[in-house]
RNA sequence: GGGCGGUUAGCUCAGUUGGUUAGAGUACUUGCUUGACAUGCAAGGGGUCACAGGUUCGAGUCCUGUACCGCCCACCA
């Protein structure tokens, strides 16, 4: 016997990736006699190293990539990174910032050359720890979003937007990070919740002697605006009232000398304004609010810009010039303060938005981007939703999509850092020397700006050959929203007929498996280029799972100091024990909690199932079979009732594949194999294989071999590595069977067995008696403390009929009950003995001088005093005409056969006491 | 300010279209070197299903409201 008492994963894990890999397993190829089932990776960012994030995202991918190749399926799941425009680029800022230099010192060429070296030597770390994993990714097909088939992919879309007139530059007030330098899109800024301040600040009222006569001289002299952020009223160039406001209506119009700056500003109305909230009087700050720049544009307001991009004041702000933002707001404070101007600071909680790659606090400011117009195109992602081509699992996900969609607004996709897709537009330089270059299409320039696929060599306006390139990279999200297709070349040579067929037999692909966190940054752009581009969904399903939370319900973060490694759990406890884990705890909907306790529990499944293999392994090296066949066989009730339970197992596991329950595929699998195959099945088989007939010990070690090579196909995608092993050792002990066995349990195919038939159903009763009778039996010596090693006897007073069935089975209900032997009689006048009844017969356990009479009779009443209650539940609910009158008929009919039995019960337990008594 | 999800045993969670006196894992208690497994086996204690109403013959499950927790969205200064 070479078998270890204990599964131990390490070694095996690594040899059994190996050998998948050697055996090239994972690649796919274009077959049109299959269907394929395709899934593209979320590219993990070439910063990233795993995290318990990735691991549930692939995981999950990984358990249905496997499951759909053993139902016949070809499949390719795509893996590869994505560049990650900012943050990538923040990280290798640092480790200059740790040289003492920064990225301007090198410049833009010396600066990406740094970064390319970087990314090639650990831009690959991810991808590698994957395959501890045990992710069957298809690494022949590895995609990076920067190399040259995406890139490609990235041109060819821009400049069709751009021929469509999708994409304008435009100067607008964007999200703007001083820390990254850069602008960000909507959705790239966090919002974070701040107990902040709301200051009031007095703005005098610039008096008009003789305007309105005697009046004028009882009214205030000054304007109350209340402000979040008074460092921005340096650029304040009105103050706004509602229009209906009755307080201000008179004062509209008016004129206001703008405190510490001395502008003179007018009092405006706009819609805008809520009265209710505040003083009902805003500063208008067109250049730093979203809110007033709108409002500075119906007004026609003059935009004047206090805050620079690097989140100092400009000269602009005067005596302020220079200051850091927030140290501008402590003084302008101050002086207001000294002038007698603040009137109250109030506590104020407000959401302020943060970037998401820093977490530094954004500034809207002004400045010269490119957008993306996407109204068509999330008017058309919507319809596909409507039209059920694109399904969420969970389906609670489409709501918040939808809604997220139809009040899109336009995408800000150009970023000022060197790290990504630079933007193929071009302008044309060859103007008359007269007139400066211009980036903008303002007609200044005497050729527009145009875009190209290709690196252009002359104007195509002008035909002159001074050309440059746009210096703003694209949103690195603009890359990945291409991927389902990029990565099968889309745009590339069509001449190459691989890289063709590859997108027509693949695209659109099945499934998206992903975080909610991505959903719009991410899922909704693909469906949105996906529909543009290829006139075709990019996959027909959304499935969607919660985030990884520690065992409190924390998002594990490095800060907090809660994260578990991935890599440390497989160290310690194996892939596979990591995968069940977290599938088993991935509820649809909801986040997931970890602790160290999910992970005991899934080594020991491993454990369980490697050691019920070591049993029926063990047996095979002594027991040799030729075939597995049960053709012929006579099989028992206990072999029928298991091979109806695998197959209902089967069945009930595919399902849940097909509507991404992965959690309940887990649970499924877990009580078949340890409560139904090992608790019962394999203890009942131990009666046949130690026993002397050789047929018999034949047919139960089939069955026990047809069931375990089920079993291993049903477990194989969660848990693919202790499969795979105890798959192999499997058939390395089944010599004559090569041909039925594949050398690896990916090559076979997922258990279709047809469902039970009226026979094995029947046999699921009589297996039901037994497992009864033997837990009936057992409870009762414990409660009396009947030694284990005790053997007892039971003494059965039963009719005929159940009588036999006793008999029938009395080897399993005698072993598995630990008792000498069975005796009947109908006539038995039991003495000194416990009692226990089992449907329509009692079981007595003679024991003299063991068993305690008064202990035995206050159990018998505690038990008779169960079913008493249950039966008078039982009665009042058949007693009650409505309930006979409204309730099903079966319903009906289910209480009164309850009630039977349980009157059945009381019966016998009364006159047990009886007896004893 | 909207929207979504959660609240079931000490802990982590299941609970299908409403139908026994609500389950699992884990932890806890007790007993077991049972010819696969002590990473195990057997048994046990432990829950007013957040709260309040309602619908129903019948509610953990459906409806309304409340509380608390979490997440997402939103330009109220």
């Amino acid at each position: 016997m070479e078998l270890p008492k204990a599964y131990e994963s390490s070694g095996v894990e690594e040899s059994i990736y190996a050998f998948w890999l050697a055996k090239d397993l994972f690649s796919s190829r274009p077959d049109t006699t299959k269907k394929p089932f395709t899934i593209v990776i979320p590219p993990p960012n070439v910063t990233g190293s795993l995290h318990m994030g990735h691991a549930l995202n692939n995981t999950l991918q990984d358990a249905l990539i496997r499951y759909k190749r053993l139902a016949g399926f070809n499949v390719c799941w795509v893996p590869g990174a994505d560049h990650g425009g900012i943050a990538t680029q923040n990280v290798v800022e640092k480790l200059l910032l740790a040289e003492g230099k920064n990225k301007n010192d090198l410049g833009r060429e010396k600066f990406l050359e740094r970064m390319w070296k970087w990314r090639e030597a650990t831009g690959d770390t991810i991808l590698e720890q994957l395959k501890k994993l045990g992710c069957a990714l298809d690494f022949s097909r590895t995609r990076f979003t920067l190399d040259e088939v995406c890139s490609r992919a990235v041109r060819e879309a821009f400049a069709r937007l751009f021929e469509k007139g999708l994409i304008y530059r435009g100067k607008r007030l964007v999200n703007w990070c001083p820390r990254c330098m850069t602008a960000l899109s909507d959705i790239e800024v966090e919002h974070e919740e701040e107990i902040g301040k709301l200051w009031h600040i007095k703005y005098p009222i610039v008096k008009v002697e003789r305007q309105k006569g005697r009046k004028l001289e009882r009214e205030n002299d000054f304007v109350v605006v209340a402000t979040t952020r008074p460092e921005t009223m340096l650029g304040d160039t009105a103050v706004a009232v509602n229009p209906s406001d009755e307080r201000y209506k008179k004062l509209v119009g008016r004129t206001i000398t703008l405190p510490l700056v001395g502008r003179e500003i007018k009092i405006i109305a706009d819609e805008a304004v809520d009265s209710a909230f505040g003083t009902g009087a805003v500063k208008v700050t067109p250049a730093h609010d979203p809110t007033d720049f709108d409002i500075g544009a119906r007004h026609n307001l003059e935009k004047v810009v206090v805050i620079g991009f690097d989140g100092k004041m400009t000269p602009s702000a005067g005596k302020y010039a220079g200051l850091d933002r927030y140290h501008a707001r402590k003084e302008i404070l101050n002086d207001l303060e000294d002038a007698g101007l603040l009137l109250e600071t109030v506590e104020h909680p407000h959401a302020v938005g943060v970037c998401y790659r820093c977490s530094t606090t954004v500034e809207p400011l002004i400045s010269e981007q490119w957008f993306l117009k996407v109204g068509e195109m999330s008017r058309r992602a919507v319809e596909a939703s409507r039209a059920g081509k694109i399904k969420f699992y969970p389906a609670s996900w489409e709501k918040p999509y939808i809604a997220w969609l139809e009040n899109l607004r336009d995408w800000c996709i150009s970023r000022q850092i060197w790290w990504g897709h630079r933007i193929p537009v071009y302008y044309c330089k060859n103007v008359p020397a007269t007139v400066a270059p211009q980036k903008s299409s303002d007609g200044k320039s005497a050729c527009p700006p145009f875009a190209s696929v290709e690196t252009p060599v002359k104007c195509p306006h002008c035909g002159g050959s001074k050309i440059e390139q746009e210096t703003d990279v694209l949103d690195t999200w603009f890359s990945s929203a291409l991927w389902p297709f990029s990565v099968f070349g889309w745009a590339t040579d069509t001449k190459d007929v691989g890289v063709k067929n590859d997108l027509e037999y693949y695209y659109p692909t099945s499934v998206l498996v992903t975080g909610h966190e991505i959903l719009y940054l991410w899922v909704a752009r693909m469906v949105q280029f996906g529909l543009e581009f290829m006139c075709e969904r990019p996959f027909s399903d959304v499935y969607i799972h919660g985030i990884v939370r520690d065992k409190h319900g924390k998002k594990m973060s490095k800060s907090l100091g809660n994260v578990i490694d991935p890599l440390d759990i497989i160290k310690k406890y194996g892939a596979d024990a990591l995968r069940f884990a977290m599938i088993s705890s991935a509820t649809a909907g909801r986040d997931i909690q970890l602790s160290d306790d999910s992970f005991v529990g899934a080594r020991n499944f491993a454990n369980k199932l490697y050691n019920a293999s070591r049993y029926i392994l063990m047996n095979l090296e002594k027991y040799p079979l030729d075939d597995i066949s049960l053709d012929g066989e006579s099989l028992e009730e206990t072999d029928k009732w298991i091979l109806s339970e695998c197959a209902a197992v089967s069945r009930i596991v595919r399902g849940h594949y097909e509507s991404y329950e992965l959690d309940k595929t887990a649970r499924a699998v877990y009580d078949f194999t340890w409560n139904k195959f090992c608790d019962w099945y394999i203890e009942f088989t131990k009666e046949r294989l130690y026993g002397i007939d050789a047929a018999a010990r034949r047919t139960a070690l089939k069955v026990l071999v047809n069931i375990l090579a089920d079993i291993l196909k049903i477990i194989h995608p969660i848990m693919p590595f202790v499969t795979e092993s105890l798959w192999r050792a499997l058939r390395e002990r089944l010599p004559a069977l090569k041909g039925e066995f594949p050398e690896s349990i990916m090559e076979t195919a997922y258990p279709s067995l047809p469902a039970s038939s009226e026979e094995y159903l029947k046999s699921a009763a009589d297996v039901s008696f037994i497992v009864e009778v033997v837990t009936v039996v057992r409870q009762l010596r414990e409660e009396m403390k009947i030694p284990a090693a005790q053997k007892i006897t039971l003494q059965i007073r039963a009719e005929e009929k159940t009588a036999a069935r006793f008999a029938e089975r009395s080897v399993y209900i005698t072993k598995l009950a630990r008792a000498d032997k069975i005796e009947s009689n109908l006539s038995l006048e039991p003495r000194a003995c416990a009692c226990v009844v089992v449907k329509d017969a009692e079981i007595f356990i003679p024991l003299e001088g063991i068993i305690d009479i008064a202990k035995e009779n206050s159990r018998l009443a505690s038990e008779l005093s169960k079913f008493e209650g249950f039966s008078r539940s039982l009665s009042a609910k058949l007693s009650n005409e409505k309930f006979l009158a409204k309730a099903p008929a079966s319903e009906v009919e289910n209480t009164r056969a309850k009630l039977a039995e349980a009157t059945t019960k009381i019966e016998k337990l009364k006159s047990n006491i009886k007896y004893l008594g």
